[in-house]
DNA sequence: GTGAAAGCGCTAACAT
DNA sequence: ATGTTAGCGCTTTCAC
């Protein structure tokens, strides 16, 4: 008894049409030596095969696979949802298809070492290039192009892009200061975070320029998730004086905000403002005070700059001239920044 | 000049520990039979290489992959988006790793064959199984698992998880109804869509056991989409008559109902009450009446379904007596349904 | 307990 | 314009 055959093969393709393999893998290539009338008829038995392309099989042969990768560490984090987004965008104008690994488990891609296999199991393989959301490793060994957003460390070896940390803090706390208010709590996020320290040093700077010394105790410290920014928050609005406006370093940190809000009776933003650093489409409802949304923008211009790798282009400033809140840059130079 | 060899592969594991690579191969796959000394050996030079399993190679070969795919069409889309969240807290708790695979262009997947095509590019190849959601085809060809989340077609072939339409907008209209609302509008989405079809038929019924006719004016004809949600709110808030409450029948619609509302200078659920037959997040800061939050739970589900199939483990219904809103069926039998 | 070798489905020389 | 053939890196008999 012998194996029932469900899947169909170039092969199977091949000796329906009565040609070889290869003629059907020069149709399948677009490979323009192949006569009109062959194709055709190939392209009908392929048709009426229901044949597709092994998709592993094919990735062992060729170097082109129009396939880029994503990694990243939660699916279900806003923050990725909207880099997903924006490199769904970027993905639309394409030839190349998306394939988003995740091990669902925030937990298993923590380490740097788990980065690296992810890293290795997709560019080695089956994609040409990939995204990496938020790694935490400061160097990849890869045989295909990487492109990094928002990576964790300070001098990343890999093309990177990430938000303009300092100076959107500035901003963020500019346009507090210019509401009015002289008591801002601030939560960060962890302290071994380049954007959280970033960002903590514009609400710094911020206040120093404006001519209000900083009071440490409205500093609170977070760690970008809900839970801990509303404990922050209850621990800020606590206080004997108060602050009258919060910005929190991240947009989780500013949900746990609002709801510390709601909890204590406090209307948003009449009784207190509430800045996120990220812009999270959420925000808008909740009567937050955000800034322009980027993040989606770093998905985008993330994958423009990765097809531009794989495709050899080269990576010039030029290309990068962008009017949005970004840093981009390629492991030695700075390409473009905010506008 | 020979090329640079970038690429670990079990070669050079195998060359630089001393043995051949099936050894290495059962250390990889871990099989018993291994002297410990040896897979020790083995495993120490697979650490020092930085050697990671070629994915493409592997897939080939074996038929476990300890991966699932995830197919949608979009990846922006808020249903999407909590379907992922609910098939990642699946994919955590299991030995699969979790591949999302997006055109990134809702068009390109719009088609039957293209659906085919992703189905068959992911499970005859790479992935031990496939998740698809909102599906057109009604059958399809593979040789491993399928299972749906809400096909748009009535009588499919492959096992699917779907939410009780009917029963969900009889318990949103009774919700409204309790609230002392006569005059319900309700937006309906495609009239090919069987979930749209068995909303609006809900709506009709629950109107009609409260002894409410139905008033064919207060039913708009609208896509699932925010813009002609929208657009049909507008319509029926300028009816001579306007209703007091909108059931629309899903949440993007329900969004565009709130834009309009917004425009108006209505106040919710002051001046409108808004009911969204899906519950996305969003909607309970943009104060909308939701039902119970279930969509993630179809991916919950669905991923739990699938991962059983792989196992060729039975779909018994003891296993889906569910809580939860939904509908479980293999192609032949429902499973569960709503409590 | 370990190695040699076949071959998965495909692409890309190299022939013809 | 088309066919033949050699592998890609891996798992898996089948020997030893």
């Amino acid at each position: 008894m012998r194996k029932k055959k469900v899947t169909v093969t170039i092969q199977d393709v091949a000796r329906t049409a009565g040609v070889s393999v290869s003629t059907v893998s020069r149709v399948l290539n677009g490979k323009a030596d192949v006569a009109s009338e062959t194709q055709d008829h190939i392209l009908s038995v392929i048709d009426n095969l229901g044949y597709t392309t092994n998709l592993a099989a094919r990735s062992m042969r060729s170097f082109k696979k129009n396939l880029v990768g994503l990694i990243m560490p939660d699916i279900a984090y806003p923050f990725a949802i909207e880099v997903m987004k924006g490199v769904n965008r970027a993905i639309a104008e394409s030839e190349f298809d998306l394939l988003v690994y995740t091990t669902g488990d925030v937990r298993k891609s923590e380490s740097a070492s788990h980065e690296q296999k992810y890293v290795s199991l997709l560019n080695n393989s089956i994609t040409d290039g990939v995204i990496i959301v938020a790694p935490i490793a400061s160097e990849f060994s890869s045989n295909a192009p990487i492109v990094s957003i928002d990576p964790l460390v300070s001098n990343p070896t890999y093309p990177t892009v990430h938000a303009t940390n300092y100076q959107g803090a500035v901003e963020a706390m500019e346009y507090l200061l210019g509401l009015g208010h002289k008591r801002i709590g601030f939560i960060s996020g962890r302290a071994e975070l380049e954007s959280s320290n970033r960002r903590l040093k514009g609400y710094r700077d911020a206040l120093e320029n404006a001519g209000i010394p900083v009071d440490e105790e409205l500093i609170a410290s977070g760690d970008y998730t809900t839970e801990i920014g509303a404990v922050c928050a209850r621990k800020l609005l606590s206080l004997d004086k108060p602050p009258t406006a919060i910005f929190a370093s991240n947009d989780q940190t500013a949900m746990g905000v609002f709801q510390t809000a709601q909890e204590m009776g406090l209307r948003i933003p009449e009784d207190l403002s509430v800045m996120g650093f990220d812009n999270i489409s959420e925000s808008k409802y909740m009567g937050l005070t955000t800034m322009d949304q980027f993040i989606s923008e770093m998905g985008f211009v993330a994958t423009q700059m990765l097809i531009k790798l794989i495709k050899r282009e080269s990576l010039d400033t030029q290309t990068y001239k962008m009017k949005t809140q970004l840093v981009v840059r390629n492991s030695c130079q700075e390409l473009a920044v905010a506008a």
